[in-house]
DNA sequence: ATAGGGTTAG
C-alpha cells in the first residue's frame, strides 16, 4: 500500500495578502461617489462618500472612498475621520495598520472616540498590550478616558495577564469616578479573574451594589479557572436572573473541570428554567459528549444544529467531528469534515486528530497531505497530531521535514513543550534515538514529559546504562519522577535483563516515591523476572497485586515458559490467557510453540486444529520502511508492489549470499513450528526480508536500513537480518512490536534476547 | 458613533 507523497519543504510562509480577494468589481462603487460639484452636504451623516463607507466590503474599496473623501475636504472634519479609522480598524476586512497612518496624519487632535476604536483594536489582535501604549498617548495628548474606553482596556490587561497595569488602571477608573458604570464595573471584575486575582475580583464585586447576571457570571468564571468549580456554583446559584451566558459559564465550568457528567446535568436544569441554549451551549456540551461517548445527545445536537440553519459554522461543525470521532463514528466525522466547503485550520486540525486519536494513523498522513496541498498553514496542534501516526509507522522523512518546519516557520509556539517531546518521541520510535537525543538536549523548555520520553526511548533502543544515568541526572535538576518515568526505567531493567536493579528500583518507587504500582509497572516485574527463569519469583509478585492480571501480562509469562521450555507452567498460563482474550491467536501460537519446542507434535497438530476449527486467523505480519518520504508496506510473500519483481530479483540474490555465508534454514521449524509469522510458503517471503530486499535496491550502498514491523521479528529473520548487515554492509534499524533490534556486522543490539 | 460576562481542536 502506498501513501501519497510528502511535499517539498515549504520555503518562507506564504504571505497571504488580504487584498487577493477583492476582484476588478470595486470600480462600479466609484460612479455614485458626488463630484465636487455636487450641492454641499448639510447633514455628514447624510453625505454619500459616508453611507458609502458604510457600505464598504474591502480594504481596496474603503481606500477609494477614502481618496474621494480627500478630494471633497471632508478628510478635515473629525466625524468622516473617525468613521474612517472605525471602518479600518474594526471591520471584518480590518488593516489596523492602514488605519493607525489614518491616525497619525490626523490634521487635528483625535477625539476620544477615536482613541477608543484604537484601543479596541488592539485588545482583538495577538498583541493587545499595544492597546496600554494607546491608552498612554491618550492622556499625555490631554485627552480624557471615558466609560468606553477601559472595558477594552482591562481585556487587553486580561489576555495579555498584566495584573500589574490591571490595577493600575483600576485606580485610574476610580479617580475618573467611572466605578459606577455598569461596564466598566465587570470589565474590573472579569480583568481581575482571568490574570489571577480572585481576591480582588470578589472585593470589587461585594463593595458594589451592581449585582446584575453580567458580574455575577465574570466572578463565576473566575472562581471556575482557579479550580474551585463548587464555589462557582454556590455563586451561580445566588444569580437572580440567570441568562444563557451565566449557565454557559456554569457548564463550562464543570466540563474544563473534567465534570462532564454535571455540566449534561446543568444543561437539563438549563432547560427545565426555560432558557434557551444557543451555539455557544451547544460547542461546550458536545465537548462533554465526546468525553462520555454520549453519541445519542450528540446526534440531537447535530440535529439542532440543521434545525437553526447553522451547518456552516465552523465552530459548531469542527466540535461536532470532535464528538463523532472521540464516540468512534470516524465516517459520521468524515462525511461532515467533506461537507464543508471553506475549511479553517481548526476543522483540519480536529479531523486529523480524530484519525490520529482512534489510530487510523495512515488516513491522519493522507488527510495531513492533502492539508498542506491545500495550501492551509499546519501548527502546533497539527503536528501534535501527526507527530503520534510518524511514530508509530516509522515515518522518520515525514517527521523530519515536521522537525525542520517548526524550525523555520513557527515562531512562538503554544505547546512548545508538548510539541519538543513529540519530536523526541517520534525520532526515538523512528529508530534515530541520537536524534532524539540531539532535540533532547538543545530544547529549553523541557517538562517532566521530555525527560520520560527520552528514558523510554533509550530503553526501547537497549540502552539501560543511559537510561539510568537521564533518571538520575532527571533526579539531579529537581524533577520528581512519576509512574511513567519508573514504566520507562523498568522497561530498560527488563530489555537488558537487570533483574536485581529492576528490583531495586520497583521498591525504591513503591517506598521513596509513594507510588503504587498499575498494571505496567507489574507487567515490566513479571516479564523480567520471568526471562530471566524466576518463575516463583514472578508468581509471588502476581499473587501480591491487587488487581486482575491483564493478557499483556500472561502473555509476558507464556512467552518466558518458551524461552525456557516450561510446558507444565506454560499450558497452565496459556488457560488463563484463552479464558481472557479467547480472540488472542498469539497465545494459541505461542503454546504451538511450547509444545514444538518439547517435541510434542501431537499437541502442536491439535492446537492447529483449533485453531482453524475456531475459523481463527492469525493478524498477518506486516513490515513498513519509507523511502523517499513514502511508506511502503509488505505483508507475508507480497507481490502487489509496483516494483514487485525487481523486489523478487534482490530477493533471490539475498538469498544466494545467505547461503554462500554458511546461513541454513531452520527447516524443523518450517514443518513444525507455528512462530508469530503464519508459515505460507517460503521463509525468504517474510514481509521484513521484502522490505529489506526493496530498502537494498532503492537506497543508497552503505546507508541505514529502516523497517518497522507489526509482530515480534523471528528466529530466523533475525538471524538472516544479522548476516545481512554484514554481507551488505549495511546497519539494519528494525522495530518489532517490542523493541528496537540495530543490525550491525552481523551483531544485534539486542545480543539475541528478545 | 464606541463599551461588560460564556464556548471548540490535543
Amino acid at each position: 500500500m502506498l501513501l501519497s507523497s510528502v511535499p517539498p519543504l515549504p520555503t518562507a510562509p506564504a504571505s497571504s495578502s488580504s487584498s487577493s480577494s477583492s476582484s476588478s468589481s470595486s470600480s462600479s462603487i466609484l460612479h455614485f461617489l458626488p463630484s465636487s460639484t455636487d450641492p454641499p452636504y448639510t447633514l455628514l451623516e447624510n453625505h454619500p462618500s459616508l453611507i458609502l463607507l458604510s457600505q464598504c466590503e474591502s480594504i481596496h474599496t474603503l481606500k477609494q472612498v477614502h481618496g474621494h473623501v480627500i478630494k471633497t475636504g471632508l478628510h478635515n472634519t473629525l466625524f468622516a475621520l473617525s468613521k474612517l479609522i472605525h471602518f479600518c480598524a474594526l471591520s471584518p476586512s480590518a488593516d489596523l495598520s492602514y488605519a493607525l497612518s489614518l491616525f497619525r496624519s490626523a490634521p487635528q487632535q483625535p477625539n476620544p472616540f477615536i482613541f477608543n476604536t484604537l484601543i479596541r483594536a488592539h485588545s482583538l489582535t495577538p498583541s493587545p498590550l499595544h492597546s496600554l501604549n494607546t491608552f498612554s498617548e491618550m492622556i499625555a495628548s490631554g485627552v480624557q478616558p471615558n466609560s468606553h474606553t477601559f472595558p477594552s482596556i482591562f481585556k487587553s490587561c486580561a489576555k495579555s495577564k498584566a495584573p500589574r497595569e490591571g490595577k493600575q488602571l483600576h485606580s485610574q477608573v476610580i479617580k475618573l469616578g467611572l466605578q459606577s458604570d455598569p461596564h466598566v464595573h465587570t470589565s474590573v471584575i472579569a480583568m481581575y479573574a482571568k490574570v489571577g486575582e480572585l481576591g480582588d475580583a470578589r472585593k470589587v464585586f461585594d463593595k458594589s451594589p451592581l449585582r446584575d447576571a453580567v458580574s455575577f457570571t465574570a466572578l463565576v468564571t473566575g472562581y471556575v479557572s482557579e479550580g474551585r468549580v463548587d464555589d462557582a456554583r454556590t455563586l451561580f446559584d445566588e444569580i437572580p436572573r440567570k441568562d444563557v451566558v451565566s449557565w454557559n459559564a456554569m457548564i463550562a465550568g464543570y466540563v474544563q473541570s473534567d465534570r462532564f457528567e454535571e455540566a449534561l446535568d446543568c444543561f437539563d436544569v438549563m432547560k427545565e428554567a426555560g432558557v434557551e441554549p444557543d451555539q455557544s451551549t451547544m460547542v461546550t456540551l458536545l465537548c462533554a459528549c465526546g468525553h462520555l461517548r454520549k453519541l445519542e445527545l450528540g446526534e440531537w445536537i447535530g440535529s439542532w444544529v440543521r434545525d437553526h440553519r447553522l451547518s456552516s459554522n465552523l465552530q459548531l461543525t469542527s466540535s461536532l467531528i470532535d464528538m463523532y470521532a472521540k464516540c468512534g463514528e470516524i465516517d459520521k466525522a468524515r462525511d461532515l469534515f467533506d461537507g464543508v466547503e471553506e475549511r479553517d485550520v481548526i476543522i483540519w486540525n480536529t479531523m486529523i486528530g480524530g484519525y490520529s486519536h482512534l489510530c487510523f494513523y495512515e488516513d491522519a498522513l493522507a488527510l495531513f497531505d492533502l492539508m498542506l496541498r491545500s495550501n492551509v498553514k499546519p501548527t502546533d496542534v497539527t503536528f501534535l497530531a501527526v507527530l503520534p501516526a510518524c511514530a508509530c509507522l516509522g515515518a522518520l522523512d515525514l517527521g523530519k521535514w515536521i522537525h525542520a518546519y517548526v524550525d523555520r516557520n513557527l515562531k512562538s509556539i503554544d505547546n512548545a513543550s508538548a510539541l519538543w517531546t513529540s519530536l523526541i518521541d517520534m525520532y526515538a520510535k523512528c529508530g534515530s534515538i541520537e536524534v532524539a537525543e540531539q532535540v533532547f538536549r538543545s530544547i529549553s523548555c523541557r517538562s517532566l514529559a521530555s525527560w520520560n520520553a527520552m528514558t523510554s526511548g533509550l530503553a526501547m533502543h537497549g540502552h539501560a546504562d543511559r537510561a539510568l544515568r537521564l533518571v538520575s541526572e532527571m533526579t539531579d535538576e529537581g524533577y520528581q519522577p512519576d509512574d511513567i518515568t519508573f514504566v520507562g526505567v523498568l522497561s530498560a531493567c527488563t530489555q537488558a535483563g537487570l533483574v536485581d536493579l529492576g528490583q531495586q528500583y520497583f521498591n525504591s518507587m513503591t517506598q521513596d516515591y509513594k507510588i503504587s504500582p498499575k498494571l505496567q509497572h507489574y507487567g515490566c516485574m513479571i516479564d523480567l523476572l520471568a526471562r530471566s527463569g524466576k518463575f516463583e519469583e514472578a508468581k509471588s509478585l502476581m499473587r501480591s497485586m491487587d488487581m486482575e492480571p491483564d493478557g499483556a501480562i500472561w502473555g509476558s509469562l507464556l512467552n518466558a515458559c518458551k524461552v525456557h521450555g516450561d510446558v507444565e507452567f506454560g499450558e497452565y498460563v496459556a488457560e488463563q490467557l484463552f479464558q481472557l482474550e479467547p480472540e488472542n491467536t498469539g497465545a494459541y501460537v505461542l503454546l504451538s510453540n511450547i509444545y514444538a519446542g518439547a517435541g510434542r507434535w501431537d499437541d502442536v497438530a491439535r492446537i492447529r486444529t483449533m485453531l482453524n476449527d475456531k475459523g481463527m486467523k492469525k493478524v498477518p505480519g506486516c513490515t513498513s520502511i519509507e523511502v523517499d518520504g513514502v511508506v511502503h508496506e509488505f505483508l507475508v510473500g507480497d507481490k502487489f508492489h509496483p516494483q514487485s519483481k525487481e523486489i523478487h530479483t534482490m530477493l533471490d540474490e539475498v538469498d544466494k549470499l545467505l547461503g554462500e555465508a554458511g546461513f541454513v534454514p531452520d527447516t524443523s521449524e518450517v514443518l513444525y513450528d507455528m512462530d508469530e509469522e503464519w508459515k505460507e510458503g517460503a521463509l525468504s517471503h517474510h514481509s521484513e526480508k521484502l522490505a529489506i530486499s526493496f530498502g537494498l535496491i532503492s537506497t543508497k550502498p552503505g546507508t541505514t536500513i529502516r523497517i518497522v514491523k507489526n509482530l515480534r521479528v523471528c528466529r530466523n529473520c533475525h538471524l538472516a537480518t544479522k548476516l545481512i548487515s554484514k554481507i551488505f554492509n549495511r546497519e539494519i534499524i528494525a522495530r518489532d512490536r517490542n523493541r528496537f533490534h540495530h543490525f550491525k556486522d552481523g551483531f544485534c543490539s539486542c545480543n539475541d534476547c528478545w
